[in-house]
RNA sequence: GGGUGUGUAGCUCAGCCGGUAGAGCAGCGGCCUUUUAAGCCGUUGGUCGAAGGUUCGAUUCCUUCCACACUCACCA
């Protein structure tokens, strides 16, 4: 007694941890294998409620987590959850017997167990499993936050999202909402390869790790190769690399893009994040505009939801999705005629809206801040925009009218926010060394987020590559949009976080 | 980077005008064979995010720092 029972009594975390690594001991002494290898299920904790009236009476064998106990001296109730949900155990002396029975007494909330018995519904009538036999499959020595439901309110619920971003299998645990959140995801994933595979595109796979970075404005993780003793660039697209495969000959490629960008993180934006990019041979951006608009119209048809609601705003992706070139928007929205449009009249208009800008900006630089910041939050129903200045668009062919200011490149906008970037793709190799040596001017003279002049891929353009069209999705806003979410976190199992300090 | 807010027990939270901390759940010891936020009796558990400062005295006031959230900027 005395010195060491004195300390289990203490409750810090680290009491109970020591107190639970005695149970398992104290489990051990009793006959009973806490971590044991396999234990046979027949039925889900959902089949077993489903299935109920075939199953009464019958024998079945569940296995979960321990979520809830209820002891009431020689019996009890208990809860588990498996992937599906949770069925109630009810646990008496006399059916599983005095061992176990006193083995089950040392169990905590957390422990996994599986158990064979009846199924009956109580008193109650909530559909229960009357255990024959209790068996330990993972003792539990981490002290799971508790969180108590009662008539659907949810009391102490772990709310912190630190430690739910941090340590997101407890959430997972006690959060159910939040496994729907990713098993969605998963089928958005699934209806994206559906499609694409059903249109006879081929999934790729190209380099993440690159000498050169390109394909997006932005600045990269840097890393390095210790036997090739060189500096390697984590994507930040994969766009360059799929082209390569277009000029290659396959004329329908995409791939799921993990990509990399060394830059700020917000509620849109994660440091590492999943891209759909897909190219298509002898099509234009018309062309994938009409894709792009089948394809979510696939996503929502394949998780039954034609219409959803995202931020207040009421969605029906069975409707067609508006089309509006920058000068329709610009006329409708600032007054502003972009034919004649210029920096000193982008300036002067600014002055006259108290708006700030740099009087160092060109005029697709102009115009893109403006679109930002006056147009863009008013694109609330899916709206195709087309038709972006050449200076911020180095990869895409200028417009076929010979407007050459522009290019035929398309951003597709929902909600205030965008979620698709595409263009015709520039093929033209001149034309396009040209490009990308002033954005490697404007990287020289400090722009970090302006692009690389890649010779490899200016060599695969010279070798041909056909007329393409070219689409980028960002999935995770995809993923936000379907699953009701405001944050890129709530759709990342594991969103980027400053790394914990254990002390 | 700026602004706002938060940080107290394993979890969820109180803590007034400064006097070194409370509750519920969890834990621990009991009672209880149809409970379900089970109940009842008893009980442990805290470097009050960190460091300074003011003060006789700081969880409380001030400063700095750290972490997180929201937000703005930057950024797809």
């Amino acid at each position: 007694m005395d010195e060491q029972q004195a300390q289990e009594k203490h409750s810090t975390l680290e009491q109970i941890l020591a107190q639970r690594k005695e149970k398992i001991a104290k489990i051990r002494e009793m006959g009973f294998e806490p971590y044991p290898y396999a234990f046979e299920i027949t039925h889900k904790s959902k089949a077993v409620t489903e299935d109920f009236a075939e199953l009464e009476g019958k024998s079945v064998s569940v296995a979960g987590r321990l979520m809830t106990i209820r002891r009431m001296g020689k019996a009890a109730f208990a809860h588990i959850q498996d992937t599906e949900g949770r069925i109630q155990l009810y646990l008496s002396k006399n059916d599983i017997g005095d061992n176990a029975y006193a083995m089950f007494a040392l169990l905590d909330i957390g422990d996994i167990v599986g158990v064979r018995g009846q199924v009956m519904k109580t008193r109650t009538g909530e559909i229960t499993v009357k255990a024959d036999e209790l068996t330990l499959l993972s003792k539990n020595i981490r002290p799971l936050p508790i969180v108590k439901e009662k008539d659907g309110v949810v009391y102490d619920a772990f709310a912190d999202k630190e430690l739910r971003y941090r340590h997101r299998y407890l959430d997972l645990i006690v959060n159910p909402e939040v496994k729907d959140v990713f098993i969605k995801r998963a089928a958005i994933l699934r209806a994206t390869r559906e499609f694409f595979d059903s249109r006879d595109y081929l999934e790729v796979e190209t380099p993440i790790l690159q000498p050169l970075y390109g394909g997006a404005n932005a600045r990269p993780f840097i890393t390095h190769h210790n036997s090739l003793d060189t500096d390697l660039y984590l994507r930040i697209a994969d766009e360059l690399y799929l082209k390569r495969l277009i000029v290659g000959g396959f004329d329908k490629v995409y791939e799921f893009s993990r990509n990399f960008r060394n830059e700020g993180m917000d509620r849109n934006h994660n440091p590492e994040f999943t891209a759909i990019e897909f190219y298509e041979a002898y099509v234009d951006y018309f062309y994938m505009m009409d894709l792009v608009e089948n394809y979510f119209r696939s996503i929502a048809e394949a998780l039954g939801t034609p219409q959803i609601e995202y931020q207040g705003e009421s969605i029906d992706f069975s409707k067609p999705f508006a089309r509006r070139t920058m000068a329709d928007l610009f006329r409708e929205y600032l007054d502003i005629d972009l034919a004649v449009a210029d920096e000193k009249s982008f300036a002067a208009w600014a002055d006259k809206r108290a708006f700030e800008y740099d009087p160092k900006w060109n005029y697709g630089q102009f115009l893109d801040k403006l679109f930002d910041e006056f147009i863009e939050p008013k694109l609330q129903q899916p709206t195709f925009v087309l038709d972006y200045p050449k200076a911020i668009s180095p990869l895409a062919k200028v417009r076929r009218d010979g407007d050459t200011r522009f290019v035929e490149r398309f951003e597709l906008f929902i909600c205030g926010a965008e979620y698709v970037n595409a263009f015709s793709e520039l093929n033209d190799p001149l034309d396009q060394r040209e490009r990308l040596e002033s954005q490697d001017r404007l990287r020289a003279l400090g722009d970090e987020e302006a692009q690389t002049l890649d010779e490899d891929f200016i060599r695969a353009i010279e070798t041909g590559m056909p007329p393409t069209g070219g689409v980028g999705i960002g999935l995770d806003r995809v993923i936000m949009l379907f699953t009701g979410q405001n944050s890129i976190k709530d759709v990342l199992l594991f969103p980027a976080m400053r790394p914990e300090k254990l002390s």
